[in-house]
DNA sequence: GCTTGTGAACACCTTCACAGCG
DNA sequence: CGCTGTGAAGGTGTTCACAAGC
């Protein structure tokens, strides 16, 4: 199958990471696509409303600093400094204090920063209070592993529902959800009220997918599959692209042995 | 030395990085980071001896470019333009040409390039003539999914072992690898001649394991643990952080909503 | 004293536009 | 004429260094 529909002659706004990188896989990168891939998909500025606009550069390490964050929680912290918190996250003092003001989030100055007060500026700014409705679709070994993450579940992102293609694999069980047809997707995201949809599956079968997805309403997409996806304006779509880093990985492992 | 980028990632992709990272993964962020991760260590431009050095946004779109150029290899075209070529990768004509022209490849003016020539000149300036041994640590559900994926074998990436330090899953098969004990880290290295280390493993153990990795002699390393990871200068390390790819996507998605 | 917040300098990437050349 | 290769311009992101303020 090809992947590349002549459809819409615009380009999107789109593409990496992390990505990167971003990902970004990387990234994806993802992610992140940072790709990161590199650079990632962004939106222009959403109409005046109440958006701040942060880089994309500034996002990934927001994430970081949240984690960071959390550590000092558990840890029984209530105040950090941009110092401290940026050793923590691996990024150096100036730019991290240039993300926080870029949230409008006030330190003291001579002090510091209160610690729960910045992982709720940072969560609200990153749109992390809501609750995430994940759907993945392909449940081979990527979706069946993405599906028992951890990692998702421990910040607001459910796994509502995991989908396949194959008679083999619907109906079978991973963790505590049931794999279910891909083509009651419709239905399945209504039913669940979805608004994020992961991608594994292969490369050749992503494209239509990402297609169904869309139609069915989500606007928020995050690709594992080695391929260029195209999606229309306002549907946000992020890559991780495994392949990618480990060859990235071996160019810098090259340059070491020369 | 910088840290991490994600995604992404890369930086993610890596991430991402970038992710980047991206990565970034952040891609597998790879990231991440980019997650992808940081320039790693500087390099000195190895002088005139053979290395050019590439800029990690390029590295991310090279992989983009070979995965393009296969695809048309595949159709049996002998002969593609930066036009074509780029828009099936997703980029901008112009960078697609500088980042040749970063190779030294020459395309002929008024006609194109070589399908099989770019191909040949962008997996050697990439590192991927060699073959790279990946050895995998833990073996979840994601280290069990890395080890299947197809992606990897693909271009000159095998797995060569898959370990883990849980008695309940060493011994088990996994594919054709049958999982062997993280105590025998050293000789396995050694053994398998693995040059290329995977860390899937849980955040709180990825330090300690990747300075095995290290004190082994693997001087490349992929993560995929939600953690800063700290390496020697020496060794390049890369992070996709599929939960970063997952936030940075909720603010997309956020905004678009507002 | 200390740490934040930020203007200015710097480095890196991308896009434009066109000269160069088959 | 067409397409590559590239100087120059335009952005974006990072670091520096210091003024502001608790």
């Amino acid at each position: 199958m090809k992947v590349s529909k002549e459809l819409s002659q615009s380009r999107m706004p789109t593409e990496h990471q992390p990505a990167s990188n971003e990902a970004k896989l990387p990234a994806a990168e993802i992610p992140i696509e940072h790709d990161l891939d590199p650079g990632a998909s962004v939106e222009q500025t959403p109409a005046g409303s109440l958006g701040r606009i942060l880089p994309e550069a500034t996002l990934a390490r927001l994430t970081q600093y949240l984690r960071a964050l959390g550590a000092m929680q558990a840890r029984g912290e209530a105040r950090t400094s941009s110092g401290v918190l940026a050793t923590e996250a691996g990024v150096n003092p100036a730019i991290l204090r240039k993300d926080l003001s870029l949230l409008g989030s006030y330190g003291t100055r001579g002090v510091g920063y209160a610690v729960t007060d910045l992982v709720e500026q940072i969560s609200k700014a990153m749109g992390l209070l809501r609750q995430w409705r994940v759907a993945i679709i392909g449940a081979g070994n990527l979706g069946r592993a993405l599906s028992g993450y951890g990692g998702f579940r421990s910040r607001g992102f459910e796994v509502v529902a995991l989908l396949d293609s194959s008679p083999d694999v619907v109906g079978t069980t991973v963790g505590d959800l049931q794999v279910q047809d891909i083509s009651d997707l419709d239905e399945i995201v209504a039913a669940t009220n979805a608004n994020i949809g992961v991608l594994s599956v292969p490369g050749a079968a992503a494209q239509d997918l990402c297609d169904m997805l869309v139609q069915c309403g989500v606007r928020s997409i995050l690709s594992f599959a080695p391929v260029v996806l195209q999606v229309p304006a306002g549907v946000v779509l992020r890559k991780v692209d495994l392949a990618t880093e480990l060859q990235i990985l071996a160019y810098h492992a090259q340059n070491l042995d020369s």
